[in-house]
DNA sequence: TGGTTATTTTGCTTATTTGCCAAATAAGCA
DNA sequence: TGCTTATTTGGCAAATAAGCAAAATAACCA
C-alpha cells in the first residue's frame, strides 16, 4: 500500500474512532434529535462534566459536531446527518449476530 | 440512563470499535470485493501475519466477517454488506471537513 | 511419520484511551 | 469589580489496544 492509500484509511479510521464509544454514540443520537449544551448532556449521561466536554471535543475534532456559544452556554449540533444511517447498519449487525447466536443455541439443543 | 440503555450503546460501540482501525477498514473493503485468506491479505497489507490474523479475529468477534477453512487456508468474507454504506458516509464527513478547512483558508486570506 | 505451509495463540513492550479531580478560562450579572 | 454559572484544560492513574516474535495448531503431502 502506498502512502496516499494508507493516509486515506487512517483518515477514515479517525472518524470511526471518534464514534466508537458508548457515550459518544449517545451524544450523536441525542444531537441528531436537537442541539444541546454540555450541561444538558451531562445531566442525561451522569458522568463528570469534564468527561462529557472531552467527548464533545473528540467529536468536534473529527468534524462530526459543531458548536456555537450563546451566552454562557455552548450548544452542540450534529454536522453530518448521514451518521444516523450508520447506526441503522450497526443495528443490522447486532441483529444478525443475535440470530447467529440463536442458531447455535438451536443447533446444540438437538 | 438505565442499564439496558447503557448496554445498547456499549454493543453498538463494540461494532464501531472493531471497524475503527486503518488496517481493518482496508480488510473490510477488500473482503467486500472478494473473499480472501490471511496469507493474501498479509501480502497486501505488509504487516506481520500474526498481526493481520489478530485484526481478522477482532472483526470476527464483532460479527463483521465469517471464515471458512478450505484445505490449509482459511477464507474470510464480509458478513454484513451494509457496512460499505458506512464508508460512504465517512467519506462524506471527510469531504465536509475538507470543505470547512478550505473555507477557513479562504476567509483568512482576505 | 516427518516435513511443509497456513494460521492462531501467547508473551511482552509500547502507545493510546478513559475518567476523575483540580485549576483555568469565559460570560453574565449585581 | 467580585460572584456565579458554564465549559475547557492539564495532570495523573488505570484500562485497553497494537504489533512483533516465538511457540503452538492444523491440514496436507511424500
Amino acid at each position: 500500500m502506498d502512502n496516499d492509500t494508507v493516509a486515506l484509511y487512517e483518515a477514515r479510521a479517525r472518524i470511526l474512532k471518534a464514534m466508537a464509544h458508548p457515550t459518544r454514540l449517545f451524544i450523536i443520537e441525542e444531537l441528531q434529535r436537537q442541539e444541546r449544551c454540555v450541561n444538558e448532556l451531562t445531566g442525561m449521561i451522569g458522568a463528570d462534566m469534564s468527561t462529557v466536554s472531552k467527548h464533545l471535543s473528540v467529536l468536534k475534532n473529527a468534524g462530526l459536531v459543531s458548536d456555537e456559544r450563546r451566552g454562557a452556554s455552548i450548544y452542540y449540533r450534529l454536522r453530518v446527518p448521514c451518521i444516523m444511517d450508520f447506526i441503522d447498519c450497526v443495528e443490522t449487525v447486532l441483529k444478525s449476530n443475535a440470530d447467529a447466536q440463536m442458531d447455535i443455541v438451536r443447533c446444540c439443543r438437538k
